[in-house]
DNA sequence: ACGGCGATTTGCAACGTGGCAAACCCAGTG
DNA sequence: CACTGGGTTTGCCACGTTGCAAATCGCCGT
């Protein structure tokens, strides 16, 4: 067994009480004392116990960080910096993965982990909006990368719709005219990827451009694989793009890859624009032109909406720009 | 204040007791009983408090993996199976991130998380082996990745010079001669590396060729910007490799761009290996040979050794095979 | 020497749960 | 009708910690 407070203090001559004092570095306790105490918490590897602590205190400075996918390189990065930043305001992060289940979801939110973390940020993907009002538990919540004003949450997002426009707006400033939009997801009941088709066709609209029905392109999920094989059915139409603003980084990198295997020249034939600026995108071959999120802002936002619970829910907006390399 | 048993007894004309008993679905419940506990469960939105149950049953069912970087692909991609496994076993994983800091590493390994989790996965980067004899702390542990017969640890990982030989014999097998390896860390204590060193040498003295310390490069960390910054100087070195096996497909990737920003062939003129089949590594531009170890099977070896600690420490092999792809 | 005051230490109780074993209930049996 | 035994329910207590407030201590000024 682990030694205990009642240990330490029998060990020290103290009460438990003090020996509690000094773990806490309560003021007022007198040098001789705590330099006794430290003496017999060293000698005997004392460490407080976490449950018990938790069960006084009511907090458990734990976080839980509800993700997709772990091993899709935006929300890695996402999460290293959301357990950074958490670190650095004494709080550990807990990471959950739901892999797009809504069930699994809809478990994490009713608080199947609710009296085990002190808040929950929770990166949306197959739970229903509704699904959120109706949530009984009443653990602090903060949604990330969901902007669409859902009832009773606070968010922070980036702004999806101008960020997806000013991709495009680029993509048009650099001539080109046959833009597809790659990454719509028919099954998802979240705004995300609205948003930026939303962005797209404002930027097609402005230009004068009408809406091709071909060119917007319906994807499984977001992954390489996916991207590659949409743009290799791209390449293969009739009438191929001379541009495609992908909804993420992922998929723009497996449209790279399907524009080698046909051939295709890049940027010459073929520009492409991703979005979330991962770290593969910045070495990719050629390099890739994304829009970059500001991640760091995004995990310190959500943590402050956490710490800041007020009455009313707030919607924060992220910064974002747009990184031009060389795939445009 | 949340619902306690208490509360659900009251509501439900029972005592604690027996509402404990339902929770914890225990046999001998009376099924009318049973169905009027889970009605007022369910109207009082009961759940229970895991810090009370972790006091009383003295384990809490998490484990901590802790990683030098959650946003390099590889851990990420362990990470997510790792979660994946644990997830199946009932297990959650909280994950910790070092970003390879020794005080860091030496902190978690001394038991700041001792208190909170059953076991602890440490994938070590900067601690040096003789602190792992030196914990205190008794909480279960298990290393990954390291093999080199560090007392008193079960270890899991795969045969990192065997895996390194066959990589750069895949290399001579395809008529290179010039073949440089990628990755050396001075200043890691651990064995990976180095262990991939001692591969790489056994290759070219198995092929008779001579080891030239000219084709042996040194790195700070194993990531993309170093593998391109390597790999520039390289290149732009008086006798450029014909081949270069990198410790990690983070490297490779880097090193990859950097051919392609000195007009280098790949794999015509200078073929590449990775290590560590990331999905980056298959949609890369040539996609990328690699040595694939079976982070699955790790996961589940991992979790293994923790579920069932014996008196004496195990090290684990788990497989790895080549993938020959595009760069070789 | 005494009252007063801040500094230091302490005892008690409670956080919510589950192990233990006793208590209770009821039908079947002799 | 008392007895037996399995099924069902329950009370008590401890898990290790900290909030609270009271107790104690030592020193100062008068």
């Amino acid at each position: 067994m682990n030694p205990k407070l009642r240990d330490v203090a029998e060990h020290a001559g103290v009460s438990v009480r003090t020996v509690s004092n000094v773990v806490n570095e309560f003021r007022y306790v007198a040098p001789a004392t705590r330099e006794r105490v430290r003496a017999s918490i060293e000698a005997l590897g004392y460490r407080p116990n976490m449950a018990a602590r938790t069960l006084r205190r009511g907090r458990t400075g734990l976080v839980a960080l509800v993700i997709p996918e772990i091993d899709s390189p935006y929300y890695a990065e996402l999460a290293a910096r959301t357990v950074r930043v958490a670190g650095a305001r004494g709080l550990t992060v807990l990471i959950d993965q739901t892999d797009g289940d809504a069930e699994r979801e809809t478990h994490l939110l009713h608080g199947r982990r609710s009296q085990l973390v002190d808040g929950v940020l929770f990166s949306p993907w197959a739970v229903a909006p509704a699904e959120l009002a109706a949530r009984t538990d009443t653990v602090p919540l903060v949604l990330l990368g969901e902007h669409d004003g859902t009832a009773g949450v606070d968010h922070v997002a980036i702004d999806n719709v101008t960020a997806a426009r000013e991709a495009t707006e680029h993509l048009l400033a650099r001539g080109r005219r046959r833009i597809a939009a790659m990454g719509i997801q028919p099954q998802s009941r979240y705004a995300t990827t609205r948003q930026r088709l939303t962005g797209y066709r404002a930027a097609l609209a402005g230009a004068g451009l009408p809406a091709d029905p071909d060119l917007e392109v319906a994807v499984r999920s977001l992954h390489r694989a996916d991207g590659h094989e949409a743009m290799l059915r791209l390449l293969d139409s009739p009438r191929p793009p001379d541009a495609v603003f992908c909804f993420t980084d992922e998929l723009a990198l497996g449209a790279l890859r399907a524009a080698a295997d046909r051939g295709v020249a890049v940027p010459e034939s073929l520009a492409l624009v991703g979005f979330d600026d991962v770290e593969d995108g910045r070495f990719s071959v050629p390099s890739l032109t994304t829009v970059a999120p500001d991640k760091d802002r995004i995990a310190e936002l959500a943590l402050d909406l956490l710490a800041d619970q007020s009455a009313a829910p707030r919607s924060i907006t992220a910064p974002h720009r747009l990184v031009v390399r060389e795939t445009s």
